[in-house]
DNA sequence: CGGAATTGCCTAGAGTGTCTAGGTAATGGA
DNA sequence: TCCATTACCTAGACACTCTAGGCAATTCCG
């Protein structure tokens, strides 16, 4: 049971970022979001379904995205969401905060003890 | 109860990174850990007691670091850690997966869609 | 034709980790 | 004397991701 550390702990606090990033390149449904995400990091990112669509409420509720139920390029109903403004701005201040964070943590990691 | 994205949900999965290499510096009593942090951040990374308590039997538990009361440097009685083995190469472990996740996340951040 | 894989959405519940907010105790300075 | 600092501890709330299940329609392949 030994955790595998692996991105999931590490992918807190950045999915709706990250989601939020795909959305500015154009409207997507749910599931193209996973998709793309995992497209553009080499399968690195894996964003499993059930963090997904919560992830997806939850940012609705906060007005930084909006859905249309429409169909996708395949022709099957999917629900298409878009960035807001206000959303397209958190996107802006959400990108500064982990910049700083992970420069701070970066720096700190690399720093090696003089032993 | 806006939330304020600020380093409290970025901290997840890193914390325990960040004390372990603290720690790969030289023993080090829980309050001077956080002391530490702050300052190599320039006050950025602020730790809660609540959460380094528990991050620290957390790190213990699974093998990581050993502890022993001890007194500080100003004389109060104090619990003094130190990086186990084990918990030397787990940091390492840590800090190639974070570098790798950062790597990514900031690629995604970075890249412009072409408006 | 039939079954499996894929696309696409949804949800309950468990697990985990950080925080808030409280507490104890000893020391040092105003 | 009183308050700030050092130093540790803990319960409970909260938030987020995951596992693991479900549904429905389409497409691929034998």
């Amino acid at each position: 049971m030994a955790k595998d550390t692996s991105s999931s702990d590490l992918l807190r606090g950045t999915l709706d970022t990250l989601i939020l990033k795909t959305l500015a390149w154009g409207p997507r449904h749910g599931y193209g979001i996973a998709r793309w995400l995992e497209d553009v990091s080499d399968d690195m990112l894996r964003i499993e379904e059930g963090s997904l669509y919560p992830a997806l409420y939850r940012l609705e509720k906060r007005g930084y995205v909006e859905s249309e139920w429409g169909v996708s390029e395949l022709g099957r109903r999917a629900k298409h969401y878009r960035l807001t403004p206000f959303g397209r701005a958190q996107l802006q201040r959400e990108t500064e905060d982990w910049t700083r964070f992970a420069q701070i943590v970066s720096r700190v990691l690399s720093t090696e003890p003089a032993s």
